[in-house]
DNA sequence: TCATTATATCCGCATAGGAGAATATGTGAT
DNA sequence: ATCACATATTCTCCTATGCGGATATAATGA
């Protein structure tokens, strides 16, 4: 029953579990998407209040949503012609404010790191 | 002092702060970093100890290990011609372990979601 | 100094995925 | 049924970033 266990050749089923896994955290990988989460975390909000709040296109929007929604990040109630989405799980707000204070404590690395490029403008 | 709060023209400040979540975040957006991050909660090891766990080019594995330092989710050490990795700071297990948990939670729709590709192989 | 080993950096390539615009779909009102 | 509004989906474009391979740098030893 035992399988390789050459470290190269790592279970199929890790690779699913991480593959899964950095799913889960890159949909946190993207500032539109983190300025959303904090706003469902605040409370319910319509698509368009949403739009609204983040400025991006209307579709674009609602694919951030649908991804914080798959996720599990969020949850999406529909009400006649609206989607109302919002943050219910505490452990959710609990990742992000670790991920918070981690940040803060290492702002200054973690802002000239140029291996992962969000935007470093010249500010 | 208070500046523009139209919500579309949100401040520079918060721009910078998710930003930087953001940046943080993706680190963890990548299987290969993810696994190496997980060998290196469990211990120290070199880069040719995490080149041979991950089975990725030598390149590639000190460029991940290095952001992972900017990050702060690690922290180098050099002993001679070695660098020794390792993750210490407990709140980074904690953070892992929240993911892992809500993650096998929603196991399912987040193997579906298309808007993110890990990489949907055909598994 | 020169050789060897361990890391780090650079380069070109390929692809994931974000952006807006356009369009489709769903839903309540007339 | 038709219209208007709210959301979802599709499309093309373009950038960020992962990958390996080559090379540069650092550290030890002869």
């Amino acid at each position: 029953m035992t399988r390789s266990v050459d470290p190269a050749t790592l279970l199929p089923a890790d690779d699913e579990r991480l593959g899964v896994m950095a799913k889960f955290f890159r949909a946190l990988g993207e500032p539109a998407r983190l300025r959303l989460l904090e706003f469902l975390l605040d409370g319910e909000h319509s698509v368009s209040d949403c739009v609204e709040h983040v400025g991006l296109s209307q579709g674009r929007v609602s694919t951030h949503l649908a991804c914080l929604a798959d996720c599990g990040y969020v949850t999406a109630r529909r009400e006649g012609r609206r989607t109302y989405y919002r943050a219910t799980d505490p452990r959710v707000a609990e990742l992000v404010t670790l991920a918070h204070t981690l940040t803060t404590e290492n702002h200054a690395a973690l802002a000239t790191c140029e291996k992962i490029d969000s935007f470093e403008s010249d500010n």
